[in-house]
DNA sequence: AATGTAAGTGGAAGCGCTTCCACTATAGGA
DNA sequence: TCCTATAGTGGAAGCGCTTCCACTTACATT
């Protein structure tokens, strides 16, 4: 295993002009850099970030912890599609993501040491609703990068990327509206999660907008026309009912979700819906926290990632 | 920030001792040992990783690659839930979880880095299929530990952790049999994928212990009373067929997939399914990677996680 | 009393880097 | 011509640990 040493010595420079290679210093000239590069090729030398971090001050690692104590993967299978796209960003920029589970008492502990460490990693990457938890208290004495996943309704001096859920759910109703519904209601309302408030606020927003009054519907969806549910497994039950009803769709009743999950695709008819980008909101989670890991500042960020429309058969 | 030399100096013994009493040495007297200890404790000192890694062999951290180029992750979710197994076992025992992807042109070239460096990971994690591929010949130089999550159908030294799947495939085809079925068809056979294969024989293996004939099924399924389904999507048509048929589910044909999916617990009527547990995969992987890692044996397991089955309504 | 042994301990080197500091050229200005 | 910046470079210290080696005890053996 070729260390800085044996490059050194093979290109016939010194230690620390090596070094400088490596981080892109300025002050080396185009010759040294050519033959310490070629010194590089020849030996195929890695630097060890393990050496890095202990004598700089970065690990190129970022930290990322999940929520993930409860709920199994394909209950949740939102937030591994977010990692994805964390995943992309972070290794196109040469870092590296280190997992840390809250699925274990140890976890908590773990994810404060990695803090406390300090060294461990640059960045920290967290879902929203543990910000809210206790242990997060600790994090934030040791002023270490800090970005969410998921908006954060309180200011909390932390970077925040999230869907525009609020955009959905204006753009849902705004859709229906322009295929001739008219008495579109909102079904699977949830004042508990900020998504489902701010899709429903959007909704709200469109609907006051022509001047209408936001609709519930009833038992037998006897009142309303369109029905824009809050997520897959209620636009699920809605199919199942209008089926039971004998209700049409989408010609006596429209029916709009969000997230192109694959339900959305096999059923029939197959659903129209306002699809969330989340490997895009990963994306720029892991562009956002290399930001503040390498600028070092503090500017808080709120980023909403664009939505658009999937239009397929439960739509006129 | 603490460091060895803080505790050294608050415990009054010199700073080897106290590296001694981190790594569990007995050769330290349980008085020394209580000092420390109680130094550590007031001084709130973590080793740093970073700093263990460089001067010793362990970083106490073990590397997985997964390969989710493709698959968004809610088209193939079960590959999150394994790792949220793994992270757990990997927690438990103090060590670290760090996450290499595929998802990029970079994901092999850091891989491969990983393993150059040598002292990033004490062990390795990966999906089946990528020890097929070529960049996994660079890692073999390294006599890194590594585990499989996935059965390797070809001896390649490396332990390997499955679900039990042709258990599975016997189960489903003896469970149905039990419940009065006798005409039972295997649909979504795939020669592809090792799973695939596993299931079908297993199912095989009782259809020829009753001495029976394997079964397709037909269009109109009309020369079968049973079906066993590859996966959730296949079963998700199946039944979709059988309501455009007119067939009676359980009466006229029985129906049982794998995998507990939410499909299963949503669908009309609900799928009986053999249960595969993912979460104990991930476990397993755990645990064997961190026995290579301690013991620093070379002994290959074939670990195999057995299945249950769930009973529900499209059976009779 | 002299020797041997084992348990316990501290000192120091070294893991592979970064970075500060001191130094040497080289060129430009007086 | 001499002096002074300045670009470029090498040496050495140090990041926080582990581990080897040398050393001191205390106690059992002759």
């Amino acid at each position: 295993m070729a260390t800085i040493d044996d490059v050194a010595k093979k290109a016939g420079v010194g230690r620390s002009t090596v070094s400088r290679v490596l981080n892109n210093s300025p002050k080396v000239s185009d010759k040294t850099r050519e033959l310490v590069f070629k010194a590089i090729k020849e030996l195929d030398y890695h630097p060890s970030s393990i050496a890095r971090g202990l004598a700089g001050n970065s690990t190129y690692t970022i930290g990322i912890i999940l929520d993930n104590t409860m709920d199994k993967a394909y209950a949740n299978p939102f937030i591994y599609e977010v990692l994805r796209g964390i995943e992309k960003t972070i290794y196109e920029n040469g870092y590296n993501l280190l997992l840390v589970g809250m699925n274990t008492r140890r976890g908590n502990k773990l994810a404060t040491e990695l803090i406390l460490q300090g060294k461990m990693v640059d960045g920290l990457v967290l879902q929203s609703q543990l910000i809210m938890s206790p242990f997060f208290k600790i994090i934030q004495g040791y002023n270490l990068p800090v970005v969410s996943i998921g908006k954060l309704d309180k200011k909390k001096e932390i970077s925040w990327v999230d869907i525009d859920n609020f955009e959905a759910g204006y753009m849902a109703a705004s859709y229906l509206y322009s295929r001739g519904y008219n008495k579109i209601a909102f079904e699977g309302i949830d004042d508990s999660k900020v998504f489902a408030v701010d899709r429903y606020r959007g909704y709200l927003k469109f609907i006051h907008e022509i001047g209408s009054q936001p609709l519930i519907a009833d038992k037998f969806y006897s009142d309303v026309d369109a029905i824009i549910c809050l997520d897959n497994m209620c636009a699920f039950k809605v199919l199942q009912n209008c089926k039971q009803l004998g209700k049409k769709i989408p010609e006596e009743i429209g029916i709009m979700t969000f997230d192109d999950y694959p339900l959305a695709e096999y059923l029939e008819p197959t659903i129209t819906n306002i699809d969330v980008d989340l490997f895009a909101l990963g994306s720029e989670v892991g562009k956002e926290i290399l930001r503040k890991v390498k600028e070092r500042d503090g500017d808080v960020k709120e980023i909403q990632i664009p939505v658009s429309i999937n239009v397929r058969e439960s739509t006129k």
